[in-house]
DNA sequence: ATCATATGCGAACAGCGTTCACAATGCAAT
DNA sequence: ATTGCATTGTGAACGCTGTTCGCATATGAT
């Protein structure tokens, strides 16, 4: 989890301390203790207190690496944002075949990143932490923005070779057409794309919160009986995404 | 809130006493109280002191009407499941038009309902209280099927006047066939609709659970580019379930 | 009038997040 | 090497939380 600098022979300028090393070091007990701590029993049980004695340490001690709980959460909710942004890159990016096998790939990927860990996924898309306000420029954002251009990148990619024809039907809003400038400069996408990606995701997103949160469980006793559905929620999608082969 | 009975002639053998009048109400104030917190600092700061000092009794006392805060909040979660159902069932009853137009108004009301008051909407759909799994003949459940009979009972409708062809694109699931059969006797309603009548749930669920997480914040700044967004998904959803008029 | 039940309270306990003064350690400059 | 400073860790304390207990009072039925 931490890029733990190896012994560093010290050529280049920049000494890494003992003190440096030891720190990094108990924040990644500190982080391992809390990640084990919520994937147990949630983020809300989370306790400072339990993750101190966890790591052999008074609680005030962990002041000392963190302001408190709420920074404590932050920190983790950062860290799972860009490692579900981290899974999906990955998973598109080493699946072969069309565009639209890549986007299916993606998608898999988030529901089965979510199912790994649904407290964890609870943490970034659960009930928010109070007075928690994702920072416009932060990494949260950042992590959104990656994954967004993961899948926007393929769509370019079925448009322009036919396989795909998403449209939303109306007119892009001025945050949409602010949001893809941004985020694929140069891109031949159509404006009318936009809303068609954004929504898709909004679908397969509460696919898997609803799953997450066993809104389903009274329908969908079984795993497989959650897969099937899943699985005929892509098609649909892609069908809706004019999604060809 | 609760349906006080009136002054109670007591002609019927039932007798209303004056304990039960003052529990009734007492009962009512909690839940007034608590609504008020979690309203104003969400579920998860929710205190049961704070509920005892806002209705100037002690803490100790409230052990009479609930046996923790997990049960008050628990009581209001269901609430909250009945009150979204109601609301949503009665804009479909009240509207007229198309079943489609009906369909469209359950829809928006969703979320409206949502965005009224988001932390009652997280009280349901955030972080699930922690070991609270609702009973399949619970309550939660009851509403969570009156709001899915509205609909299919829509698409019903839709199919029988041809203005809807709703088609998940694969055979039904054994618990889709049980779900239904059990909501909709009579019904007939194709088994191929089922499955994307759920997936249309998950498709605008998604889009309101993203919204109220602020999870679009950088890219919908204002409230009326997410009003078009929503109401841009709402004509993709239609489309997708092959809706006309 | 009697008696069981329902309701309310104060005190107490354990646990929580957090702060503070203080000791010990690591590191760098002299 | 020694001095000096910043970093790390601790134990005690504060105020808050949910919850339990014993005891008093109010209510309703007999």
């Amino acid at each position: 989890m931490f890029a733990l600098p190896s012994i560093s022979w010290d050529g280049g300028g920049m000494t890494v301390t003992r003190r440096e090393r030891m720190r990094a070091e108990t924040i990644a007990e500190i982080k391992r203790a809390a990640l084990d701590q919520i994937a147990r029993d949630g983020a809300p049980a989370l306790s400072i207190r339990a993750v101190a004695r966890d790591i052999g340490m008074s609680p005030a001690g962990l002041y000392r690496y963190y302001d408190g709980r709420d920074a404590l959460l932050t920190d983790l909710l950062t860290d799972a944002y860009a490692d579900l942004a981290d899974v999906v890159e990955q998973a598109i990016g080493e699946t072969g075949g069309s565009p639209v096998d890549r986007f299916v790939a993606g998608v898999r990927r988030y529901r089965r990143w979510a199912l790994d860990d649904p407290n964890r996924f609870l943490l970034i898309f659960g009930t928010p932490i109070p007075g928690y306000a994702a920072p416009i420029d932060g990494p949260t954002v950042a992590a959104h923005r990656r994954m967004g251009q993961a899948f926007f990148a393929l769509a370019i990619e079925g448009i322009a070779e036919g396989s795909m024809r998403p449209d939303a039907g109306r007119p892009p809003t001025d945050g949409e057409l602010a949001f893809v400038a941004e985020l694929v400069p140069q891109a031949p996408l159509p404006a009318e794309a936009i809303g068609a990606l954004l929504g898709t995701w909004s679908h397969w997103h509460g696919l898997v919160a609803l799953e997450i949160g066993r809104q389903f469980d009274w329908i969908y006793g079984t795993e497989s009986a959650a897969d099937a559905f899943f699985e005929g929620e892509i098609e649909r999608m892609l069908a809706s995404l004019g999604a060809t082969g």
